[in-house]
DNA sequence: CCATTTATGGATCGATCGTTCCAGAAATGG
DNA sequence: CCATTTCTGGAACGATCGATCCATAAATGG
């Protein structure tokens, strides 16, 4: 996971994944099959790992804006560090092999799918819990903040500091609470 | 430049651009060194043809918050089609090489920066023009602009349907107009 | 029209790509 | 402890990568 997310998927090679993984080509592709299988089980991975700590995240709360306001302004002050220039690997990947049709830039479209899915359980709870009015329409502020979030990636990942990205965090949220 | 474009820097072979530009390979390395410089060159003139015809657009337009709508609400109505998977060359560049120290990677964060610079003159102009109020951070509003241009082709490389990036871009220009 | 420069086609370079294969080592189980 | 399965190291595969080289063709200029 560590290699895909820095490189990429295609400047990830296999030389590269056998070092980082201690195995040896045999067992890589006995266990995973080949490159691409193992890209999509990273993929699967990530997904589920990324979704389930922002779901326990959003839950533990004291309130969904609380939880958003922190998720963004923590991404945000990432700025400038080596994490910042690595990204989010389901943006990452959504931008590499938007022009493919194969498994994994499928996969990369549903995870996108599934964090606005996220975004769309926090709005509608900052709706329940009156930090948003309740008849702002719910699906294009799900698809606003995960358009604001690969926004604020891109933007880190072009080395802005915490000086752009901040402020710039700033006005999205400012943006949810009309 | 229609292969970077459509496939990236790593991706985009050398056969893949003698056959797009009708060169031998002799010719190529003669005319431009080698694969990197003719990347550069493919990125000087993309920036350079982009803002002018970004600044022309805006120093015709009847208001400075008119071009920020035209613009954002032409990229949404993007989506779905082959155009709006291939993106902008800059956020895609910027986020291929995000991890490299090389000449492509430093011109791709100067040319967010230019972005970002255009987006100063048209808030700064709708500032003057009582679109936005004149004691909000201009700076600020023009990151977040930046921000949401990337986002947005970020969503629309991910396959997002009109229904989703019209109302999102719709949100990102009321963040404008407070 | 000839001498000189410039451009081209194609063979070729070493390196690396993802992948396969197989002999031998390690682990397993009765 | 032996038979069987599972795993591993390393060689090797064909393909492709970016890049170089050279003989030849085209263009240029006096």
């Amino acid at each position: 996971m560590q290699v895909f997310w820095a490189r990429g998927y295609d400047s990830a090679s296999t030389r590269d994944l056998l070092e980082a993984m201690g195995l040896s080509r045999s067992s890589l592709y006995q266990t995973f099959g080949n490159k691409e299988q193992l890209y999509l089980e990273v993929l699967r991975r990530y997904r589920e790992a990324l979704i389930d700590r922002l779901s326990r995240r959003l839950e533990a709360a004291p309130s969904a804006m609380a939880f958003l306001e922190s998720l963004f302004c923590e991404t945000a002050n990432e700025a400038g560090s080596e994490r910042a220039t690595r990204g989010c690997l389901i943006f990452n990947s959504a931008s590499e092999l938007s022009q493919r049709d194969t498994l994994p830039s499928q996969h990369a479209r549903q995870s996108m799918a599934a964090i606005t899915a996220l975004f769309h359980q926090a709005v509608a709870r900052a709706q329940a819990e009156g930090d948003i009015a309740p008849d702002r329409n719910t699906d294009a502020l799900a698809s606003y903040l995960t358009m604001g979030m690969a926004g604020l990636r891109t933007l880190l990942k072009s080395g802005a500091d915490a000086g752009q990205a901040g402020p710039a965090a700033e006005l999205l949220l400012d943006g949810l609470r009309h």
